[in-house]
DNA sequence: CCGTATTGACCTACTGTTAAGTAATCAATT
DNA sequence: AATTGATTACTTAACAGTAGGTCAATACGG
């Protein structure tokens, strides 16, 4: 249901895969990160694919339908890594470590999709918004507890869990917005900067 | 140019100001913050007013001038006040500290403006983006040289103060995202923690 | 009566969506 | 091997709704 080639679990090929309904969700995910949903029309994706509009409803029952498929991909793929690094039985304080690398280089990782799914996900209907928002508590949920957990292991400072994982996460997600694909840096560097300076703080 | 009737400087205020001007950039702001800029109509615009839609004409050219006066008046809100702490004669370690606290106030202080800010501005023209994008490159570079000042005086983890610097603000950015006006926090003790946070880590 | 503020009617462009038709491919039957 | 039927993958045409925007006319306070 999720794809038609079988890619690699837990990870989202970047590679342009194979098949009509790939490519649409792969040239959407360009033209709603790079315009906005709303002013990517259905004439913009068939024409960069060289189709024509109509075409696409062999494909997909709605435009709505495209943007859930690129959301829907992501947050599952973002949450498996999550779980995993869950999982391990390292200390709370490596396993938020590596929570936030893994979680940064998912983002950086597949950047146009990531962004979409954090800055259009919100033009979804109501009841979709709630079933991707739901994927999502789970999603902080499980940082959260490793908080929790660091917390009471007297690893981590004792500060609002909430307020805590939500900024630590935030501070990782934001990457997406100013991270160029084309500079110096790659993903892997980023991602081991940022979660290092939030675990040591700024102060040297 | 900002605002027809003139608020306290550095500080856009909350209150719902007089005339039809500021009304309609602040219930746009609130539709816009909702729904998003190309879902929100102009007859939703006026109908939440009491008006018709040709009465917005009467104050702005184009949809598009209404989302550029929400913009242009938050972003030079929030350099006054990045400009203020940099001004100051304290420590790196206080500036960047003030800095945090000041930029996560300013953003919950007016949440529905920053909202629009962070998400909507790039639906602006080209040449509007620009300006908009020169004016926080300022301030970002305000953010920067703090930071090298901090790691010259061996104060701060000497990485990357570009990577650092877009972390530590977008940690406080973020908040915009999961914020709740009506929660148990304030806005002061949220910009309070999450400063501290990143100043110290969240290792114990 | 004059400028400010507002409206109703309208235009035009565009958008998502549907219907109907067509060329190509392939399996099964004759 | 030729014929048929069904399926796949589109195309062309058109529709209905909506949005931003314009403008002449008008209400109204001073």
């Amino acid at each position: 249901m999720a794809s038609t080639t079988k890619a690699a679990p837990g990870k989202v090929d970047k590679r342009k895969r194979t098949g009509r309904k790939a490519q649409i969700i792969d040239v959407s995910t360009e033209l709603f990160r790079e315009k906005g949903y709303h002013a990517t029309s259905l004439d913009d994706i068939a024409d960069r694919i060289g189709f024509t509009k109509p075409a696409i409803y062999y494909y997909f029952k709605s435009k709505e339908d495209i943007l859930f498929a690129i959301v829907d991909e992501i947050v599952d793929s973002g949450l498996e890594r999550m779980e995993a690094v869950a999982a391990t039985d390292l200390t709370p304080t490596e396993k938020m470590h590596d929570l936030l690398v893994e979680n940064t280089r998912v983002i950086l990782e597949n950047l146009d999709a990531n962004s979409v799914f954090y800055n259009e996900r919100g033009l979804l209907s109501a009841e979709r918004e709630e079933a991707i928002r739901d994927r999502e508590r789970e999603y902080t949920r499980v940082a959260r507890q490793i908080y929790i957990d660091g917390v009471a292991a007297g690893e981590f400072t004792d500060v609002d869990p909430a307020v805590a994982t939500a900024t630590l996460l935030g501070a990782s997600i934001w990457a997406h917005r100013w991270f160029d694909p084309n500079g110096a840096m790659t993903t892997d560097e980023v991602a081991e900067q940022i979660a290092t300076l939030l675990l040591e703080g700024y102060r040297a």
